[in-house]
DNA sequence: TATGAATGAGGGTTCATTCAT
DNA sequence: CATGAATGAACCCTCATTCAT
């Protein structure tokens, strides 16, 4: 009755043990032998459940991109106005990324060794999708007037970005929630540090 | 003409060469091997010139935080109105990083690898005082009604800090000049996205 | 109606499934993963049947080679004239070695694995007789003028009996028929390649 | 004065000695451990030589191709007669065979494996060749009456380069020199076992 | 200074086998 | 009978480093 759900559990929980390893010292830098420690079994024992450290790598980093991009896509279609849409994709991301830790940080730290790699060719098209989304959005809000007109849509959709799935490489902190983390975000990037 | 010059000149270029190869790949996906082949020697020969792969961070790590440091103090002693003195931090960084690409790399992918080692203590302590920097320049503007009274020091420094030193990580890329990353980071940091 | 015939059917199956592998790919880089995987049940399973891999290639070995040894038995049984007897092994070989393809295989590629363990020690014992029997054969002929004044018993049995078992590690093939083989075979043996 | 000649020497020794063991166990069934242990260093230090196990393999297959090519294609051109060819194929056959005991047994026994990679391409190249030749001689010397006209070429190649190849893979034997190998071989095959 | 050879620790992976359920 | 999880030994290979020449 409670035995084997569908991806066997045991498996599911072995993901989550690399993933906080993968989260805390990068994915290249842990090792195999590192996991199986973590699950308290051999590190041979580990190619029974993946066939190789990659397929875990490759289970986290798509799990993680297919949340982003549907949220991504769900904040396109729940508003037309862009300043909601952003503010709608950040928030969202909120979520989304403090579930995916250790994708994040394996994407900042190891993406030259997992986008050389046709396995993870996925990457660089999710990557684009969500940068296309983003430079819509700013692009049509500097056209209606809403932002800036001086505003580089491609050089601030990489600050923005960065911004955004920055704090996840910070150590867990206790200092703020993600909640204040969100809002500190928002009003940076809608009104900069300037008072009125 | 490539051949004797100082001894130290040698040593220098070893230097360089290997910053490249950090800059590209990180400080630990670069193999001294690899170091050796750019350099046209037998990575055995590299122990000449230093005594440790480490050794070789080392130098590039520590003539890093010396500049950004110095460029940090002078700006500080440059004006007293905290919205000059960041921007001065600002601009000064666009220099000071451009010479340092692979310190900047190093530091964002290996971190870890480099702060858990005594030998690189002087890399926290460096980095406390750029960060006493910010904060101390962050609360007198928000005290002085400069910048928004709701600003949290500690947070905007987080945020402030790493999109100034984001850039350094993208590709060397022929789209934006240093000037125009740095005028678009000032105006996004000052004032946001939103227009007025 | 694949399910549930005797006990002892299941396991034929299973060995006849191993043997295919192992005629295709040799006893060493045939996995016991992929003997369950052709049987449909995880690898685990197939140490309800057999002990060890090894047993397995046991079972072929030992009935390949029972099977060989009736056939030259009956043969010298079968005849006087020692090219009668040996047309008689080889006709019964071209029989019993296409039922036999990957003992054959196993003897040929894997020889020096399995007379190495005191286990399979009746291989040797096997190969003995056989030996003897030809050699027999090929001494008689010669002294009784059959065959030539100069043959050298030993070395001709080592091609002999090399070309009998060879075919067998050929791929499948279509271009001939077993027939087609042996009496090739028969006519290179006896009479060479050389027009009278 | 005594040093270095081109390829190194303690390269060559080096696959002189893994050659010896892969001409005893087969390629798969020896380990780099066991090179290196042969060798007097460890396994890891091969790889300052070789970047692969199977680059060592290629190092002693291609020489024996290239050698068995040069043989038969010398042959080719030194006489007209087809069994005079063939005769001067096997003769240098067993000098080229006896060089190359290592390959031999590495082709017998690990022909899928290496069949199957890109990088050992050659060896269906060169195995074509070499079929090609000893089919053209058949055919020409059965034509010409030379040779039996029932005679089945590719048959006929099969069975005759198997023996050819055949001895080698015995354990180095006293008992017959290579030059009895070779003439009891020759009769064998130009007139068979039977007495005129 | 540089080479060429080697070390030694550790990396990811394979595989026959065991065993509780 | 079969599964699913695990073992343990071995495998090929990498890499920073050392050192005699």
């Amino acid at each position: 009755m409670t035995q084997s759900k569908s991806p066997s559990e045991r498996r599911t929980h072995l993901v989550r043990l690399a993933g906080d390893l993968f989260a805390e010292k990068g994915f290249r830098a842990t090792t195999v032998r590192e996991i199986a420690d973590a699950a308290g079994i051999l590190s041979g024992s580990l190619y029974h459940h993946f066939d190789s450290k990659e397929s875990i790598g490759d289970e986290i980093l798509s799990a993680f991109l297919d949340d982003v991009l549907a949220g991504y896509r769900a904040a396109v279609l729940s508003a037309d106005d862009p300043r909601a849409v952003i503010e709608q994709i950040v928030r969202s991301s909120s979520a989304t990324l403090s579930r995916h830790r250790a994708a994040l940080t394996m994407l900042q730290r190891d993406w030259n060794y997992f986008s050389a790699q046709p396995r993870f060719a996925y990457l660089r098209t999710a990557m684009k999708e969500i940068e296309q989304i983003w430079i819509d959005q700013l692009e049509r809000g500097r056209e209606s007037g809403r932002f800036r007109s001086d505003l580089d849509a491609r050089l601030a959709y990489r600050l923005l970005r960065d911004i955004l799935w920055m704090p996840t490489s910070w150590r867990p902190s206790t200092t703020w929630s993600p909640d204040e983390i969100v809002d500190g975000l928002l009003r940076l990037l809608f009104d900069g540090i300037t008072a009125r």
